[in-house]
DNA sequence: GTCTATAGTTAGATAGAC
DNA sequence: GTCTATCTAACTATAGAC
């Protein structure tokens, strides 16, 4: 039974080994075994709970992926906003729901490619959530104002996103050729919430 | 036996099976049963000419990427020449290979994340021929001579690795959301090679 | 060299006792 | 709810005939 008090239901105590085991060895790799040990659990009881691994993992991407929506909607809100803080802002939104999930990237990375029809039915609907219209349309609005140089906003859009999401995926590759330790590592990260956005913005400034 | 006639050898018959299954069905997706139909053979025949799938997979690797690290050692060669142009001849040769080899970013991740020590010792050894000291090197030079705003390096390199690599991994996403077809996107993709130079040549020149 | 047949391996999933 | 034991499926890899 699940209880209100301060002790785990057995529930979430599978759902946060499953984000540790998944941090820790990526979505293909992390095995329901890994994930019972992790809980202390038995496999079956995995099951039980979540009828199978891909239900398991949509659930928690939906969990992680879910608080980002409304913060980015937010951003693009606000029409009277300065163009460049929206970018900051958003840069900042997405670089820290990665730290908080490193996962993510390299799950949605696996869905979109060896998975496109559920990739359609689940997680491009909640993609499609994110106002990529209004952003594109801001970006032509402020081509239109000169407060940026012309440039072609999916091209844009390309450009941020892998800024912000490649460092992740590649983690282990730039750990090693930068010779740096996970800690060392998570805070060129972090400086990356800005790094992006200032290079972004000094690239578009007219 | 091997022909150096116009008859592809059975050999060469399932590289490039491999390389066109690989390239629709990513690394994992990969099945060796697919690349022995694809290359009308037997499955066994594959285990015959190359060990196992892992030194078949790591061989066409090599094959691909080998021929990327002259380019760009030639690019950082030359001392004289401009900054901005070796950053443009870099994007254009780096995203030249990807369009040509659209598996290779998916492998060179899977590798780095799945198998650290296969990683080390094979890819690495490759990736460490590619001259980043140099190209440090002329980062910081480059400020020096206040060609370019202060920048640290190793977040250049993250800037451009992500914006040449991330739509090609993230294709599929792309591809939905912008609502084209292959053809179209493979353009979106050449007009890359320029369009991230400048968008870096821009945000660094003062 | 090439094939058929089969062994071996790894995980995800389920049945059924407690 | 939780466990042990088992089934099944998907692949990789090998043995052995031709």
């Amino acid at each position: 039974m699940v209880k209100a008090g301060k002790e785990d239901s057995t529930r979430d105590k599978i759902l946060d080994a499953a984000r540790k085991v998944m941090t820790r060895k990526g979505l293909a790799g992390a095995r329901m075994q890994d994930i019972a040990d992790e809980a202390g659990i038995n496999k079956a009881l995995v099951h039980y709970y979540f009828r199978n691994k891909e239900s398991l993992f949509e659930l928690i991407f939906k969990e992680a992926f879910i608080l980002l929506i409304p913060k980015i909607n937010e951003i693009f809100k606000g029409s009277s906003v300065d163009f460049f803080d929206k970018i900051r802002a958003f840069t900042e939104a997405y670089i820290e729901m990665a730290l908080k999930n490193p996962f993510i990237p390299m799950f949605v990375l696996n869905e979109v490619n060896t998975n496109p029809d559920a990739f359609n039915n689940g997680l491009l609907t909640q993609l499609k959530n994110l106002p990529f219209n209004e952003f594109y349309k801001e970006i032509d609005s402020a081509v239109q104002k000169k407060l940026i140089r012309p440039i072609h906003p999916p091209q844009l859009m390309m450009h941020i996103l892998g800024m912000c999401v490649f460092p992740f995926l590649a983690k282990p590759m730039f750990k090693k050729f930068l010779n740096l330790n996970d800690k060392e590592f998570t805070t060129l990260l972090e400086m990356r919430k800005v790094e992006v956005a200032d290079f972004v913005i000094q690239s578009l400034k007219i």
